[in-house]
Formats: structure tokens, sequence, C-alpha cells
DNA sequence: GCTTAGCATGACACCGGTGGCAAATTGCAT
DNA sequence: ATGCAATTTGCCACCGGTGTCATGCTAAGC
């Protein structure tokens, strides 16, 4: 049905191979006669409708252009910042006329299907692998690169300086007269590397300013009321691990009538879009989403171009940054 | 470097076909010698680590097993809704080895690649095809579904029943009371059928309560609180388009001190997760993201196995239904 | 024991490009 | 005109499966 580089050849009188190199741009055509076959069969391929099967030529090359996004269950790609990292993602890697496949790790082994059957040159990977899978995907020398997640040296990464978004929200409280600030994280988020480096950076401008450090996870929903509501000893302020505590939050104290930030102030993690719009708007720590996919996405097609020795892990750090809106103030005066 | 049929052939002593037979489940092994060489083979292939290579097989049968997913900037696939059914939707076609490819339409030109190049067996549209491209798609003979869009009866399609939507939210507010109702729409909003249809539900419901149906675009702002704030004829009830409008009204409110819902109420479109915890907690028309993906994915498959003739397009309609919570409340008393 | 239908098997062409190699052609210098 | 290097061109094997066809084998029926 579709047209062929040997229909072409046998309409313009040359060999097939000739077809093939002239359409792919391997001649110099610096030879007369060479620049007028190439225009004859140029004009005879747009005029035919002609298209490189792309399935040959993945078969025939051995590559086909595609990019796995590998993704678990727990990396959520379907929520917040990480659609906008997938979106341009997409973007950068089209540019380079590769396309993106979508390789969930799930139970149904599909992952299986692509990464072994050959379906991809290369994976991005929210955020980490499994073992099982990376040792598969090593096994087949596909190049990766890891986002969001700082576990494995030996595999490139773009990563979110946590530690120092969740230092400089801190800090920021600090700056207002706050003392008892809480570090928040919500009992789904699953065990990841940013909790810890948020803590961490939590921790160190708290002891800083020579402050106690408090930390609380958010379950059950009963634990934080008594914490934030009822307690007697409350904070004034909160660190969020993320968006998700924020919102809930925000919307819990609404419920139990606490004013924010006239009574508390809550720093968020990620600048969503709807951040902007609650009431009141979120000061939070943000990143540029569409950096980390563009930064991935160059570093992974680097590498597949590479022979498989020269490539080397590297690692970009992408600095978040504050963003203070409504939900931050100034510690209350009759703090005790 | 992979393991091929040929070398399990050599091992075996049986012919490539053969092996190829076997593993593929094309053999009903009844004679006594075909079952023992089977279970032969199986344990070869096994222990060699055999993989049948996807693209040598995509080549020869001149399918890809791939589905593209289509969508234009205006579809806003990365937002609110439409992920989750691009969830289900990965899901979904998953189950039955297939693989979902980003196939995004946009000036790039990356979707010709896609499309024409044959890198995919089918496409799912977010939420409809311009012109060109669906010549294109039309002449490759792929098999489409459209998501969330009923311009073209001669392509399956699974459509929300946006009507229907509206007209419920509509007699809701028209329930508590409320007269003075407006259908508010974003200027940010693409044309698209579901603006229409929402507002034959609303102008119906109005309609059929004899009272006088109103409409709003929002923009520029100023516009807006105009009309919401200042209005002396002002409404009491609004029927968003959508939940952007309905972000956007709240915070806006909430800005100006008009309080919801004692003195506005606000229905949005779409049940978000966020939406639940939105101060208040948003009343609105939802529906079941996954349904979508799943109809649309099985729709889709079930073409593509079917021959060209035998195709005939399906139209599956999915009806929302209003989540009430705690934005909508009685009209005022006072209201004259 | 012989026939025969029915299934398993092997041989081989095919899908549509790619890439290595040898032969042909060209431009340029002598 | 001749030689030579540079470049273009054609030939063909190859990638790893699929599917068709002819042949070989098997089990059941007589």
């Amino acid at each position: 049905m579709a047209v062929t580089i040997y229909e072409i050849a046998e309409l313009a009188g040359v060999s097939s191979s000739t077809v093939a190199r002239i359409l792919r741009g391997d001649v110099k055509e610096s030879h007369r006669r060479s620049a007028e076959t190439a225009k004859r069969i140029r004009r005879l391929a747009r005029e035919m409708g002609y298209r490189p099967n792309l399935r040959a030529r993945a078969f025939s090359r051995g590559r086909t252009h595609g990019i796995g996004l590998l993704y678990t269950d727990d990396a959520w790609i379907f929520e917040g910042m990480n659609t906008e990292v997938v979106h341009s993602l997409v973007r950068e890697v089209q540019r380079s006329k590769y396309h993106l496949v979508f390789a969930p790790i799930d139970s149904s082994g599909a992952w299986e299907e692509i990464v072994l059957g050959g379906q991809i040159d290369g994976g991005v990977v929210f955020h980490s692998l499994p073992p099982d899978v990376l040792a598969a995907v090593r096994e087949r020398d596909l190049p990766l690169v890891l986002l969001g997640d700082n576990s494995d040296p030996s595999i490139s990464q773009v990563v979110i300086d946590d530690t120092a978004g969740a230092y400089a929200a801190t800090k920021h409280l600090l700056g207002l007269g706050h003392k008892r600030i809480v570090y928040f994280v919500h009992d789904t988020v699953k065990p990841h590397c940013s909790v810890a480096e948020r803590r961490v950076g939590y921790r160190a401008a708290m002891d800083e300013a020579g402050v106690e450090p408090r930390e609380c996870v958010y379950s059950p929903e009963e634990n934080v009321i008594d914490i934030l509501v009822r307690g007697n000893d409350r904070p004034t302020a909160i660190v969020c691990y993320s968006n998700l505590e924020a919102t809930l939050i925000v919307h819990a104290m609404w419920q139990y009538g606490v004013s924010i930030p006239a009574d508390l102030s809550v720093v968020g993690f990620n600048d969503l879009f709807a951040t902007r719009y609650m009431t009141p708007p979120l000061t939070t720590v943000g990143f540029d989403a569409a950096t980390i996919g563009e930064l991935g996405a160059r570093m992974l097609l680097q590498d597949i171009e590479l022979p498989l020795e020269d490539r080397k892990p590297i690692v970009e750090m992408v600095k978040p940054k504050l963003i203070v809106r409504g939900s931050t103030g100034p510690a209350m005066r009759v703090a005790n």
C-alpha cells in the first residue's frame, strides 16, 4: 500500500540504495549527475507521498527512536508538578525526532514487553526503579535518566535541591518571628529521598536559629487537629513536605476556625497553578518543571547517541525558590 | 546479543518455524512428539532468556501494538480530569499488550512521523483532530476513538453528557430558590462542543423554570467583579463551565469579602481531588474518568482487531452526576 | 495392515529498510 | 590524454520474525 524506496527506485531508474541514501541525506551531491538524480528522486518521493517505514528502519537499525517513560504507581506522574515535567519531556524528546512511550512498572509486567522486547532506546525514570527492573534495563545497556531521585549515583539524574528549598522555607518562617515550627509529612507519602532531604533543610535552619525542631506525620487526621488546634503548646507555623499537606491543613483549619496566616502560617512545596488561588494563596517552594524535563531529555538523548563506553552518569541539580504569598505572616505577639 | 529463535532452533535441532510457532502458542500439541519438542523448546527459551524481538515482529506483521495518544495543545491533557483519563487509558491498553505513545499535534510535525511512519495501530484523540491530521490518519486506515468530542459522527467516540450535567447543576440551584443564575465561561477556554452543550443544559433548566438565562464570559477580571460584586441586579448563583471558573470565582469572592455560599452559590464542573478541599468544598458535576479511558481503549482495540470493512463508529455516552458539597446554599431571603 | 484425515514440521520468500564492499563515474591536476 | 583521488552508485547480505506451502508423521477407522 505505502510507497517504498523500491518503487521510487524503479521509476527513477536507479538502485534502491541510491534512493535510500538520497532521501536520508547521506550524499554530498558535489558531482553534477548526483545533484540531478537527487533532485529527481526527491521530487518523485514528494509526488508519490513517500514516507520511510519506521518499523522497517527500527528493525534494520536496531533502534526504535522510542523513549520509555518508566514509573511506578508511587511516583504519581499524573499528579501535580510531575505532569508538567512529562509535558516538557514530550516536547523536548520530539525535537530530536524521538517519541515517548508509557512504560508503567506494575504487576502486569507490561514493562518487560517494552524494555526487553526492544521497544525503546532509553528511559526516563520517575523516580526510581525496583531492583529487578533495573537489572533488566542494565542488561540491555539502555541508558537511563532518573528524575527526582538521587539514590543511585551510577545513573544520570536530575534532582531538585530539596534541602535548600526546605531551608529557605524554614528561614522565611523564622524571619517572621516563628519559633514553634513543625515539619509535616502525610502518611500516604511513600518513603522517598526528598522526604529526608527536605527534613534536613528544615533541621539545618532550625538548628542554626537554635530552635527545637519538631516533626509530625499527618495521620490520622484527629492527631493533626489535636496538635494544631487543641494542643497546649501548639505550633505557629508549618513547613509542609508537599502541597498535599498544605491543602489538607488549610482545609482542616478552615473547618476549625483557625485563621491563616493570623493564627497559623503554612508553607507548601511545589508551585502548582491551583496554589495561587487557594484561600489564602499559598506561600510555597517552587521550581520550574519544564527545566527538569528539558535537562532530563537532553541528557538521555546525548547518552543514547554515545557509544556505550563513553557514557558516564551526570547529576544536574535544580534550585528551587521560595514564593511568598498569603499563607504566611508574622508570629503572633501573644505567643507564649 | 539477544537470543533469537534461530539459536534456539539450532540447539533444539528443529527449524526456526517450529520454535516460533511453539513459543507463540500456535501448535495444538496433540501428537506425542510435538508435546515433547514443545516442552524442550520452551525450557530452552526460558533458560536462554529468550524474548521475541518486537521490532522484528512489528516489521514483519505490519503492526506495532502501539496506540497513539493524539492531542492538541487546546486539549489540556496534562490538566484536571484528563490526566486521570490518560491514566486509565494506559492501564487498559496494557492489559491487551499494547502500549501508549505520546503523539502531540503541534507545529513540530512530530505526529507525522508517528502516524505516517507507521508507529501506531490506532489512536485515541483528545478531543478532536485538525482536518489535515484527520485526512492523514484516514488515508492510513488507522482506527480512532475520540474522547470528549462529538463533532464527527463518522468516528467512534466516548462523550460526557454535558447537557445533562449542566441541567442537573442548574436544577439544583433552582431548587434552592435561586432565580438569578449565571452560566460562566472563562475566555481562555477554546471553542469546544462541551461549552455549547453545557449551555444547552443550563438553558433547558432555566426555561423549564421560566427564569431568564444569563451568560457571562470571565474576562477581563474586572468585568466579573463588576457583575458579581458591584452589580445592582447581581446573580445569587453561578453555573461554571469548569473548575477553572469555579476556582477563580471562589478566589475573587474571598478577596472581596463575598461569602460563599451565603451570598453566592457556585457549582463547578469536574470532580477533581482538590475541589474537595477548597474553602468551601465545591459543589460540582462529576464523572468517572476511569470509565472514559476504559471504554475508549476497549472500543479502539476492538476496531483494530476488526477487518477494515467491519468497523463502524460507536458512540458511548457517560452520565455525570451532581456532587453537592459546601459551595451551594439556599437563596437569600432578602433577594429582590 | 492399510488408508486417510489431520496436524506437525521444514524450507523459504517476504516485510523495507541499512550498511559494507566493489565497481563505476567524476573532477582535477599533471 | 592520462592518472589519481574522491565520490557516487549498485549489488547484496542482513536484521528476526511471519506465513504459506509442500512434505512428513500420527492416530484413528476399517
